[in-house]
DNA sequence: GTCTATGCAAACCCTTTGCAGCCAT
DNA sequence: ATGGCTGCAAAGGGTTTGCATAGAC
């Protein structure tokens, strides 16, 4: 854990690798706020400012991402690798799919649109798919 | 433009056909403050509020549709048809692709996705796709 | 020892709410 | 006439910031 802080170019403090381990154990995608209960129970004095500030950290490091919350609420992620994402569309909750990651997916869409948006002076750097919906409704029969 | 509120089940008031009439004209996705703005220079009385309000009524009515914004801050779109957006991860803003909306993307991606997540509990209504990049940075060559 | 990170509280920004008066129906 | 909408200002919720102290290197 220290080891993959510093590899970032991050200073190894508790903060940081106890709010690191915390997202990748938690298999969902919390936000701010419940990234700050789980990392408490393992540091009772842990401020939440300081969970905000790790996760920047870590972020601008590339260890993690952000995720635009529907809500206005951030949600985190500890990329793995590149995968789609599942959203409530009620409750603003994110999970992951298992479905492999197709990195050619916008050739597939159009052979042309990277060379076009960059012709527009656009630097394609990925893309995101999330499959929308919501959990518990029961199917229209 | 009044047909197009009472269509949607909205009363007409001039500040909702403002608000709907600025937003599609702005060929962008801009925030909430930037349709006040807009709307501002033509009814110079109206407030934030009734803007959030009227914006809020126009998505429910379902005549345009919120989108989650990376900075936290909402951006509002004039939804004619489904379609891709091309996302600026330095600024924020959204715009829209030309390439054509793909109905059946997720089956594409795996033919038996929605109806797996269907037998867990999960419907879904769609799928939303964005492109990421910058615009300005010059190719690296 | 130096320089960055932490913790606290206050500040911040976007958005929502409460309410009296106005306006569309 | 009446019920929903507006505008104002104040509250709200999530996030960020300033600063003194603690801790990593």
């Amino acid at each position: 854990m220290r080891a993959a802080l510093e590899r970032a170019g991050l200073r190894y403090t508790a903060q940081r690798a106890t709010t690191f381990e915390c997202l990748d154990r938690l298999d969902c995608h919390p936000t701010a706020e419940e990234v700050y209960r789980a990392v408490r129970r393992r540091l009772p004095r842990i401020s939440l400012a300081t969970v905000y500030k790790s996760l920047d950290a870590l972020v601008e490091a590339g260890l993690i991402a952000k995720l635009a919350g529907e809500d206005g609420r951030g949600r985190y992620d500890c990329r793995g690798i590149d995968h789609y994402h599942l959203r409530d569309t009620r409750t603003g909750e994110v999970s992951d799919l298992a479905t492999p990651f197709d990195r050619d997916l916008l050739a597939k869409l159009d052979p042309h649109l990277i060379e076009e948006l960059s012709r527009a002076g656009f630097q394609v750097s990925g893309y995101r798919l999330e499959v929308l919906g919501t959990f518990g409704e029961r199917a229209a029969e």
